[in-house]
DNA sequence: CTCAATTTGAGCGATAATGAGCGAAAATGA
DNA sequence: TCATTTTCGCTCATTATCGCTCAAATTGAG
């Protein structure tokens, strides 16, 4: 049996079950698993199909572009569950009539979504998903900065080039921040450059700088450097947190909170 | 019986009954208890279904405060029939390569969301929600611009009484707006008084200022009173537009689309 | 026919899925 | 409340599948 006829034959049954076996399509096209397994990958490739241990199953349906659940609190996975650790703490740190700044991430959204209680609270951010956990709080006072609308996996965020004549006059009590990469020597990095000038601007309207960092963050480096690891300010992290990082911290007399993870 | 059976399986009886129970589940897919745990704790990670003693349920979904599910799309009465032809209309307007504003409001959210599919297109706007719609789309460039967010009933705007001077040096093609009423003595009215400010600008910003007006703005006053109704704009509404309005803007020759109600 | 390119099949260690067993926790019922 | 039963979470051994490479078979061109 050739391969288009074994193509035929796999996307008939795929139509009219959804899924398909491995070793069904082997009985029945007489061909070994190796040239079945080939069939699969290339049917996968053109996107007609979606590989699976032992077999085929049809494509997920593709939500429409921007119509997708906005959700950036899901727990999907264990660096989920420490970023809503994470969360839980630094919302803890945050007390009525304060003003503070909220960066871009999932972290973030989470931590957002946890400050809806807090009483006369200043929220500054440039995350449109951690607006949308705040935007109905009346006790919560929320400003975003304009700017691009970038769109990462679980958040969206603005940026701004410019941004820093728009922060001039502001201070924050305190300004949580999570990034994409924290090195010790490279520093904390991000994917977007223009994310530095805003985040390097905050660092010096605040006297208490937090950085939300799950253990997917160490030793990573993205594209562009904000600042060094031993620029003052606050961690919270969990108690994954590589031992060279702890005592580095240590050593620069930052504090550096390290949960248990449940 | 492979995973994806057992996944559709349970996802089938889940529908039907609300829950499942362990062993019935076993007893049908001739899985192991562990097999089936495994299954069971997969389904929820994808936010599918609940883990509960003995079984799986239904997610509920609760609506906390300020989560609510923000989704100012939806056609919920007659009203909203309108609006969203009055969109169809308006997103037949623009073309591949134009800069166009979009205001705040359910129609402006619905609006946005048909321009999807439009090429190189740039869109600034002060509406979150419609952010939210054109977020992912890779061929549309978007600009959020900043201020304090306010919460509509169907929609999430941001306001900044200082906005001017951020749009200076922009043209738009085409301006897209709502308002909360319109009067032939008071003009076009807007609840917040920060908007007319921004709006005013707006339309010296541009040569066609288009309005999207349904049949629930007309001899409606609000607060704060934006431009006068002969202000040059084009107009899209519907056959429900009072006679008085049709007249008043044939009278001052400024063009006026009024859409049959299917 | 020869030779190269493509397609197929087989073997290999690595990986993922499965099933069974065990102590702990939770639900059940007196 | 306490004892009994069920279910849970976990680990470990087993099995099936995966990804890969290399050899054999098939195909097509000169």
């Amino acid at each position: 049996m050739r391969y288009w006829e074994r193509e035929k034959q796999v996307l008939h049954l795929l139509e009219a079950n959804g899924a398909v076996s491995m070793t069904e399509i082997c009985a029945i096209t007489g061909a070994s698993v190796a040239t079945t397994r080939r069939d699969f990958d290339e049917l996968q490739k053109k996107g007609l199909a979606q590989r699976t241990h032992g077999g085929l199953r049809l494509p997920q349906k593709k939500e429409e572009p921007g119509r997708r659940y906005v959700n950036g609190t899901e727990i999907l996975d264990d660096i989920d569950r420490e970023k809503q650790i994470i969360a839980r703490e630094a919302a803890a740190q945050v007390q009525a009539g304060e003003s503070i700044f909220i960066g871009a991430g999932k972290t973030c959204n989470m931590f957002a979504a946890l400050l809806r209680d807090i009483e006369r609270l200043t929220v500054v951010t440039t995350s449109v998903t951690a607006v949308l956990e705040l935007a109905e709080c009346p006790n919560i006072s929320v400003t975003l900065l304009g700017g691009d609308i970038h769109t990462g996996k679980n958040y969206i965020e603005t940026l701004d080039p410019d941004i820093n004549h728009t922060l001039r006059g502001y201070f924050f009590d305190k300004v949580f921040l999570t990034v994409e990469g924290v090195d010790l020597e490279r520093g904390y990095t991000v994917q977007d450059k223009n994310r530095t000038g805003l985040y390097t601007q905050l660092s010096r309207m605040t006297r208490r700088l937090y950085m939300l960092l799950d253990s997917a963050k160490f030793d990573r480096r993205a594209f562009a450097t904000m600042f060094p690891p031993e620029k003052a300010c606050r961690v919270i992290s969990t108690r994954n947190m590589p031992d060279k990082f702890v005592e580095f911290y240590r050593k620069q007399g930052i504090s550096c909170t390290l949960l248990p993870i449940e």
